[in-house]
DNA sequence: GGGGGGTTGGTAATCGATTACCAATGTCCG
DNA sequence: CGGACATTGGTAATCGATTACCAACCCCCC
């Protein structure tokens, strides 16, 4: 630790001028000083600190990302996708997880900001309590929100169209010959919640079709699996299930399971996000699938067109996602096959049946 | 952006010395002074620099983390709760992802010493070709290895005693009737893939009972299920299998269930690690429980007693784990009985059969 | 041989927070 | 009232890399 590019140049001879410029290559060196700045600097070991780097140049190349947490499968492949799509720019990711937490979240805003973050991307827990530390942070820092927003629209948001998703799903299990449907999901706290829900109810009223009163609880196995449960102890089981995300339709086919009920032939099953063990719980779950990479690379490109104190409008894109069908649902009655046994192992989605 | 300490100060008409002095507390200023100095922060809302922090103070504040992957559940758990430990410490994370590859790994380990980590974290990828980049860093700066380590002992390392991991596994089966056992696990590429086959391979040979040989590719859930298909094809299946971890397991047990195998009844599996969905699947996943919070909780202890350059030897820490009886595994033959239906939601293991 | 134009090297300022050191002011007691 | 001492505020150096600015030098051609 500690050798600085003054090491540097007095080993090589020269001034530090003349061995930053050997080293970034920004200016032309004669070819003796550059030769001798570079074996200087490697005899050394010399690491050029970014941390004074980033002082001088007021950008530190960094991307702050906070997400609610990174047990969630849905948020890990959102988080590998930002990371994939900034390697393009040379940004590095630096994570943090707000725990559900509003008060979480607003303090490891604080921090990232202290350690000016060039940029930050978020997918903020709640929907209201989430909103002040957020639009805060955005008037400092070009900020990007994703699958998550805050109310009022104050800040740029990429995600999933969840009226689409949700018609696909319940056109699906209604082509099927489901005419009852209950949606199962996540309180009302953030905004895909309220989003799924609003897709849902438009969705069935425009088919026609009997919606139940929904489970709302958490986007977790357990809740999944209480509210089979519920379901179980019910007068009668509905024709059909959406979920809004595979945990839950994962925990809920648990229950099912072990209530004795045949997924799909007595009910259908619907997931959302497509996470990668979707293709392999049991029967492999019929699910939309969220467009992860796209939406990284729309949040990336978005981060870098947006200019602090801009007064351009907030922008919202809402990417659409796709059906992939499986085997909890039941297949449609006019002649229409479903996959085959066994599903994909490969997640790619290559041997599942889509909608096109 | 951009208010500093000398606006704080001419807002509040002291130099930047006072302002500095009653921000931080460090030294006595008058009531007039602190009063003035801290109501002109918050008007101006000035967020103190955390770069220029850390040039002057030679510390950043941040603790490095490398793992291979996050989208793996049993490193997510492992990032979660050393990301908790640091709390304590008011330590930031510094998260990154090497994909499982080495030379991403030590271009992520350049960065991080670059960005002049507080301390580093690391579970290398690999068991050979991650040692040069690894102890380069040891170099530098503190660094524990958590799970995975590399040759030579040049480093610290928490992890599991996997021989008495695999021990309990053995016995567990072979209690329950197992004569032959197959181990399903990872290529020997890092040293838990080694640690655990070597557990296995000794456990075996003390118990008397064939050990069929290893099946060996990744630890996914891909591999698994090829490898389930794989026994299928077999003259015949063998009594048990241990698996290298859940994934595996899980992948393997779609295999047998899709080949119409009846688990336990036909065979025995016990997965490695306990991963939230462990409790989960179908049936409930009999597995060895590492334990992630002590793992951590140790790692973070050795790093904040490291000094660089001490000539101290290398520290091993290896924590028992303990198996978790569900129902992949044959209740063993002695009036025992196994765990009853339906396994725990909770994942806290409470409703599960231990060991002791 | 000398001046113009081009190139390369060095000096010192900069980024922002902290703090060693010094100066100034106040307090208390003889 | 004066001196000893305590307390508080200010000035400037520090951390390390970068770069504006200036000086020195070289080459070439008249």
């Amino acid at each position: 630790m500690g050798v600085t590019i003054h090491d540097v140049a007095r080993a090589a001879g020269v001034s530090v001028a003349s061995a930053s410029r050997a080293l970034s290559g920004r200016r032309k060196v004669t070819a003796e000083v550059a030769e001798r700045v570079t074996r200087a600097a490697t005899e050394l070991g010399y690491r050029p600190n970014a941390i004074a780097k980033a002082l001088r140049d007021q950008t530190t190349g960094t991307i702050g990302m906070i997400v609610p947490g990174i047990g969630n499968p849905f948020f890990t492949t959102i988080v590998e996708s930002v990371e994939h799509q900034l390697q393009e720019t040379g940004h590095d990711l630096l994570l943090c997880a707000s725990l559900y937490t509003p008060e979480i979240e607003a303090r490891r805003l604080n921090t990232l900001l202290a350690r000016r973050v060039d940029g930050l991307i978020i997918s903020p827990c709640d929907f209201e309590a989430s909103a002040p530390a957020v639009l805060n942070a955005a008037r400092q820092v070009p900020l990007v929100q994703v699958d998550r927003y805050i109310e009022g629209g104050g800040a740029d948001w990429v995600g999933v169209d969840d009226d689409s998703a949700l018609a696909q799903a319940v056109d699906h299990v209604v082509a099927g010959g489901a005419r009852s449907v209950v949606f199962v999901s996540s309180r009302l706290m953030n905004s895909s919640a309220r989003l799924r829900l609003a897709g849902f109810q438009l969705a069935t009223a425009r088919a026609g079709i009997a919606s139940l009163p929904p489970l709302l609880g958490e986007f977790t196995l357990a809740w999944g699996f209480e509210a089979g449960q519920a379901l179980l102890a019910g007068d009668a089981l509905p024709d059909a299930v959406v979920c809004g995300n595979d945990e839950i339709a994962v925990g809920l086919l648990r229950a099912l399971r072990l209530g004795g009920v045949r997924v799909p032939e007595e009910i259908s099953v619907v997931g959302f996000d497509d996470v990668g063990h979707a293709a392999m719980c049991d029967p492999p779950l019929t699910t939309v699938r969220q467009p992860v990479e796209e939406m990284a690379a729309e949040a990336v490109r978005l981060l870098n067109q947006v200019r602090v104190g801009d007064p351009r409008p907030a922008q919202r894109i809402a990417i659409a996602p796709r059906l992939v069908v499986r085997q909890t649902s039941r297949p449609v009655t006019r002649g229409v096959v479903t996959a085959g046994a066994g599903g994909t192992m490969t997640g790619d989605g290559q041997e599942d049946k889509e909608t096109t």
